[in-house]
DNA sequence: GCGGTACTTTGTCGATCGTTCCAGATAGCG
DNA sequence: CGCTATCTGGAACGATCGACAAAGTACCGC
């Protein structure tokens, strides 16, 4: 072996996210990502091959850092209707969070991404699919212990819930205000009575 | 006086739509749509002044041309029931409508342009503004007839249905299946009962 | 401590970006 | 019918794009 890696390669693909979230995928130059990172541009090519292929990066690391922990909480076994009610007020805190106002990566890449690249549409489906069938097994659990309504099937529900998310990631975009969106994501969990 | 404009502005604006609509605002180049429009470039920016310019005109014909239908049909004194769900199915029918996969120019706006431009801020702020106020009236009347619900505000409901449909944009463009976002719009429209 | 190797930096490549300008074409007015 | 104001398409602008190659640097095994 030789010279090792001097930098962080997770911390740049954070900083990395933040540019894309804030800017979109073809906003963002990679000199926006070169000062994002504090990295020349030859460094993040030899790491990540190219802007598509650090997208990608951010992209996976996005999905690990916010989808994978709502799945956990989703299969902890708590009760149902907390733990989806917990989703989403940690939707609605991630939206109006922080005043840097940064974008769901997951909506922004359905909207600019998903058609152009096969390799972001497949990570988009198997994010919102672990989402939703996570979402599944909670809820056919419920419905069979008579915890929520079985007027609409657990599969109906669950691809409900997850277009409820993303409806509030872009109401969110147009108009953060918190008390709204929470009020709007009370009225989609009542679909669970 | 001299010669006249030669091509039709609306038509421009409206194949400069579509270019918007597929490739996002970033992603398309003005020549893009020199060739969608079928003008020079010069036409272009004499016209509209610039490339944001040219996107602000496309966002008023979109909200001219789908945006204001809706609003009309639910002022149209019909059924509630009835014409909200004509408007849920009418966007899951916009979605999943012709093969080209045309994003919602509403939340591809939302998500590249509303924290970049204040004036697209404005037209996005005030495009779900007039749908929303529209559903509130139509709600409102319908909660004093006793026609739906009065579990939950209009105000809410109203909300609530406006972050449904842009729900069901961000899902159709991750996965088009025309018969699970028909689903999916139906448990939205259970929160009435 | 030395050679080799992997990583970082820097400078630059052709292409393309949004924009501007100009020469030619064209339609209305006297 | 000629004049001229306006429109048109395309050439050309500087800037910036994503990408890359070469040179410099720090680390490892020996």
């Amino acid at each position: 072996m030789a010279r090792t890696r001097e930098f962080d390669l997770d911390a740049a693909v954070n900083a990395a996210m933040d540019v894309f979230r804030s800017k979109g995928y073809e906003g963002t130059s990679m000199r926006d990502l070169s000062e994002a990172t504090g990295l020349g541009s030859g460094s993040i090519y030899a790491a990540f091959g190219s802007k598509d292929g650090l997208y990608l990066a951010v992209l996976d690391l996005y999905r690990q850092r916010y989808a994978a922990p709502m799945v956990d909480l989703l299969r902890s076994g708590r009760d149902p209707r907390a733990v989806i009610r917990e989703v989403f007020i940690g939707t609605v805190d991630d939206i109006t969070g922080d005043g840097r106002h940064l974008a769901c990566l997951i909506v922004g890449a359905s909207m600019e991404r998903a058609h152009q690249d096969v390799r972001v549409a497949e990570r988009l489906r198997s994010t919102t699919q672990s989402l939703e069938s996570a979402l599944y097994d909670l809820l056919a659990e419920a419905q069979l212990r008579g915890r929520i309504s079985t007027d609409r099937s657990a599969t109906d529900l669950a691809g409900f819930l997850v277009t409820s998310l993303q409806g509030l990631r872009v109401m969110g975009a147009i108009n953060p205000d918190r008390e709204a969106l929470t009020r709007y994501a009370e009225v989609a969990l009542t679909c669970l009575d």
